[in-house]
DNA sequence: TATGTATTTAACCGAATAGTTATTTAACTT
DNA sequence: AAGTTAAATAACTATTCGGTTAAATACATA
């Protein structure tokens, strides 16, 4: 492992829990203190405590103070780099939603021909070739 | 933690390591086989196969055989499901640069209005209402 | 059939996780 | 000063993680 584990896997490891991926999300709704984070939870308040220190550190969240409480804010620097870090791999599920579309547009292309087809038997317009690119890639 | 870790865990988890995000790097330029995949790490072989078996659990890569080999490729699906959740925050980044935009758009009218007095001393126009409408939530 | 090649499995180890209960710190209230 | 509330820390435990070396498996080839 890497000198002190690099944001990056901070945060991708912070993420990896429903706990704090439950705060997280109510966190987003608004600032608030740990005992109301801790309410839903079926786990002490010291669980609780080291869940968020363990965001803390990834720069997914920040602490204040107002009287007794601490309250946690949601910090979205941390959030946006795990996104810029997937947005590198976004084209490899986009490339499937279109060559999804492609086949789409073909069947309609294909379906719309058939009508005209049927429609007005005598006069065929040129018919469209189907999967003229390449095809494969595609699974499951 | 939830029954046997939930996927987006896992893949959270899986991500969160500085070698097998390289791996996944690596393969996204395509196929590959195990060896070629450990050749640049310092680590042996073993290791390597490990890592490949927490990626393949979390679904993000998939195995098949050709001879003795098992190459390994991508799946882009849990990467996606690992886009879907950050989606739901995205807002909480781009609110910010909502703002920037008003800023900088106000103080580009207010430029533009500073440029329109000093040619024109006599005839203002109405003056530009700043930041009418609310400029949030919308994405990509 | 024996040998080499690619990869996985087994057994082990130290460090990090995720939780617990008990104690301590800090600030407010009386 | 004493008591209450909010949260963190300490000390402990069980499990998981990331790595190791050595042995086993699966296939190809001579």
């Amino acid at each position: 492992m890497q000198p002190a584990t690099d944001r990056l896997s901070a945060t991708f490891s912070a993420l990896a829990d429903p706990t704090r991926r439950a705060i997280l999300a109510r966190l987003a709704l608004g600032e608030t203190s740990v005992s109301e984070l801790a309410r839903p939870f079926e786990m002490s308040m010291p669980a609780v405590s080291k869940h968020l220190k363990v965001l803390e550190h990834a720069g997914l969240i920040s602490r204040s103070r107002d009287a007794q409480m601490r309250p946690c804010k949601i910090e979205a620097q941390a959030l946006k780099q795990a996104d810029d870090w997937l947005e590198e791999y976004r084209r490899l599920w986009e490339q499937r939603l279109d060559r999804l579309e492609d086949y789409l547009k073909a069947v309609q292309i294909q379906a719309k021909a058939d009508q005209a087809k049927a429609a007005e038997t005598d006069a065929p317009k040129l018919s469209e070739p189907k999967a003229k690119e390449k095809s494969r890639g595609r699974k499951k």
